[in-house]
DNA sequence: CCGAATCCAAATAGATACTG
DNA sequence: CAGTATCTATTTGGATTCGG
């Protein structure tokens, strides 16, 4: 394992303002494969880990373990652990998950309106290239 | 080369719903390292390719190219060639493009405000848990 | 049930050199 | 100026096995 985690203000070296670093920085953080459809999942309450692995359907065990920490990691959820047998692990939004989950939730109605035109596109494109 | 362009409704094999996938696989396009930082950048109007390199600093012309086809490939900016000498190419924000634009630049919104928050939860999370 | 550890394949990103 | 080609290093992800 050992991710080995960045730091948000590690990333993009030069010439940049600050505030195009934190962004660019925060966003190579959260815009990763699974984060923001799990701060989408986690919006209505909290939820188990197989729970959430069902949810999504096709992550990993290892992703989304990975993935979760990280979130744990820069405050936007909660991990807490029930100790019963068997054991039960419960992740909820923090305060500041919750005002991510706001614009996430923007981004992700874009998505789903869009995503028609997108694929369309995508078509037109790959037809005009495919030797055009 | 060749990136093998992937589709907006490859990914998520399974139990999901389709919005939960279209979503996913828009975000996971547009969140790649780069995307979401151009489309911010072109969002006051056309740039030339080096000025958006000076601008972001931080990425290589490989990645600049690839990033930037696969925004034109989704429909989400044009590429104008001026046939000059020197060439001059433009890129700039479609109209599919400027309705992404606000979403995101919410989203920037939020790295700005909250960034200081998330470094500080990093350095909490990983002064409890180096040998802790 | 909720993970950690290990191994391995594939995707991704950087450096460098070259071209119209 | 705006790319393309190639080669390599790094990152990422899945499969599997193991443990509390």
């Amino acid at each position: 394992m050992k991710p080995e985690h960045t730091d948000v203000t590690a990333h993009a070296p030069q010439h940049q303002s600050e505030d195009c670093r934190a962004v660019s920085a925060v966003l190579a953080r959260v815009g990763d494969k699974w984060s923001v459809l799990i701060i989408s999942l986690l919006g209505p309450g909290p939820r188990r880990f197989n729970e959430i692995k069902r949810m999504i359907g096709g992550i990993s065990q290892r992703m989304l373990t990975l993935t979760l920490r990280g979130l744990e990691r820069d405050g936007l959820v909660t991990r807490t652990v029930f100790p019963t047998i068997p054991p039960r692990v419960e992740y909820e939004l923090t305060d500041l998950g919750k005002s991510l989950w706001q614009p996430v939730e923007a981004l992700g109605e874009w998505a789903r309106r869009h995503q028609p035109e997108i694929a369309a596109a995508q078509r037109r494109y790959d037809k005009r290239t495919e030797q055009g």
